[in-house]
DNA sequence: AAGGAACTCAACCGCCAGCCC
DNA sequence: AGGGCTGGCGGTTGAGTTCCT
C-alpha cells in the first residue's frame, strides 16, 4: 500500500499559475499567515490546488524581496564555492543569498554554472593525458591504517588546503564549525557517510588526517575523483569530490581561465567505535584552491601560496588568481615532521 | 520562413525527518 | 513507542521560448 497522497489529485488543478490565482494565494496569506498549515491554505483560500503547491508558489515566486534575473559574479562565486563544499544543498546555498530561492540556484547552477565548468573538459582531457591512469586502491578502514605520509608519497601528491571563510576546523575535535553569523549552515555538522569503495588514480588529489588529539591514529582518508572525466561521466561525482575549472578571476567566474579549484571529502574513519563517538567528524569537506598550468606541453608541479584570499604562483611568474574568501587551513598531522609540507597559507601539489 | 534542437525555469514528484497524537 | 501527517528538500519533468540551420 502507497503513503496518502497530500491532497486528492483529481480534484486539483495543475500546471502554471494563473495572476488570479497568484492573487488569492498573496491576498490570503498577506491577511492572515499560511496558518501553519499549507495542505489546509487551498480549501480556506479558495483554490483548487494541492497545499504543496501553494507552498511552492509562494516560496518561489510570490513571497516579498524576492529576487528574480542575472546572477552577479560575486553570487556565481559563493554559489561554486559552497557547492564545493557542501554539495547540492540548495537551501543552504539560497540561504547564503537574500532574495534567491534554492529552486532558482538549483535551476541556475544546472543550466549555467555547471556547462561553464564543462566547457573546460578539453582543457583537462589533454592535460590528464599526461597521467596514466594508474589505479590506486586506499586503505580500507582498519586498524592498519596508512599514515599520511605514506598515503601521501602512495599518491605522490601533497598539498594544503583551505576551507571557506564562514568555516573553522577545530583541531582538538576534528570537527567543522560554522561562525554564528552563518549559523543557517551549522548542519553541515552532520556526519558524513564512510566513503564507498573509490579508485583513485595517480593524479588524484588525496589527503589524510589521522591523529586525534591525544595522538592516537585513525584512519582517515580523503577521497577525490580524479577527475573531472568522472565528474563528466557520473554526475554523483560531484558528490563524492571533484575539481571545478574556474577562471582567472576566481573559481567559476564568467570569465575563462585557467585556475581550478578542488573539493576534497573526507570520510571518518576510527581504529574503534569509542572513538568514533569521541572524535566523530561531523563533516570535513575542503576546499582546494590550486592553480596549475601547462608550460612548454609538459603538466608541471607548482606551488602557490595563498595570501589575503589570493594565490600566488612561487615559481612562475603567472598572474595572481584571486580566491573567493577563503581561510586557510593548517593541515593536522601527526608526524610533526609532516607538517613541514603544510605550511599554512602554502598550497603545493605536485605529481 | 520553417522546423528542429537546445535552453530555461516553473512546477511536480517522491523521499525523509520531525512533530504530534 | 509508533504510526500518521506535514513541511522541507533535491531531483526531475515538460511546456514555452530562443537559437540555429
Amino acid at each position: 500500500m502507497g503513503r496518502a497522497p497530500c491532497c486528492d489529485k483529481a480534484n486539483v488543478k495543475k500546471g502554471p499559475w494563473s495572476p488570479e490565482e497568484d492573487a488569492k494565494l498573496k491576498e490570503f496569506i498577506e491577511k492572515y499567515g499560511t496558518g501553519g498549515n499549507w495542505i489546509a491554505l487551498p480549501q480556506k483560500a479558495g483554490l483548487k490546488r494541492c497545499g504543496k503547491s501553494c507552498r511552492l508558489r509562494w516560496l518561489n515566486y510570490l513571497r516579498p524581496n524576492i529576487r528574480h534575473g542575472e546572477f552577479s559574479e560575486e553570487e556565481d562565486r559563493i554559489i561554486c564555492s559552497l557547492y564545493a563544499s557542501i554539495g547540492s544543498r540548495w537551501s543552504v546555498i539560497a540561504a547564503q543569498l537574500p532574495g534567491r530561492t534554492d529552486n532558482d540556484i538549483k535551476n541556475y547552477w544546472n543550466t549555467k554554472l555547471k556547462k561553464k565548468l564543462l566547457t573546460m573538459l578539453p582543457y583537462f582531457q589533454e592535460k590528464s593525458s599526461f597521467f596514466p591512469s594508474i589505479p590506486f586502491q586506499p586503505q580500507p578502514p582498519s586498524n592498519d591504517h596508512l599514515t599520511s605520509h605514506q598515503f601521501l608519497n602512495n599518491s605522490s601528491s601533497f598539498y594544503t588546503f583551505s576551507t571557506p571563510n564562514f568555516m573553522n576546523v577545530d583541531n582538538t575535535s576534528n570537527s567543522l564549525f560554522v561562525h554564528e553569523e552563518h549559523t543557517s549552515v551549522t548542519d553541515l555538522q552532520s556526519p558524513v557517510p564512510p566513503p564507498p569503495p573509490l579508485q583513485l588514480h595517480a593524479n588524484s588529489l588525496m589527503c589524510n588526517n589521522n591523529t586525534d588529539v591525544n595522538d592516537n591514529c585513525y584512519s582517515s582518508y580523503s577521497m577525490c575523483n580524479s577527475p573531472m572525466q568522472e565528474y563528466y561521466h557520473n554526475s554523483s561525482a560531484m558528490k563524492e569530490g571533484m575539481f571545478m575549472f574556474g577562471s582567472g578571476n576566481g573559481a567559476c567566474s564568467s570569465s575563462e581561465g585557467g585556475s581550478c579549484m578542488g573539493k576534497i571529502s573526507y570520510g571518518d574513519y576510527y581504529k574503534d567505535h569509542e572513538e568514533k563517538q569521541k572524535y566523530q567528524i561531523k563533516q570535513e569537506e575542503y576546499q582546494l584552491a590550486l592553480h596549475d598550468h601547462v608550460l612548454g606541453g609538459q603538466v608541471q608541479s607548482q606551488s602557490f601560496m595563498i595570501k589575503n584570499n589570493h594565490v600566488t604562483p612561487l615559481q612562475n611568474d603567472l598572474e595572481e588568481v584571486k580566491l573567493p574568501n577563503f581561510s586557510n587551513y593548517l593541515f593536522h598531522d601527526g608526524d610533526e615532521n609532516k607538517t613541514t609540507h603544510y605550511q599554512k597559507g602554502m598550497c603545493s601539489y605536485h605529481y
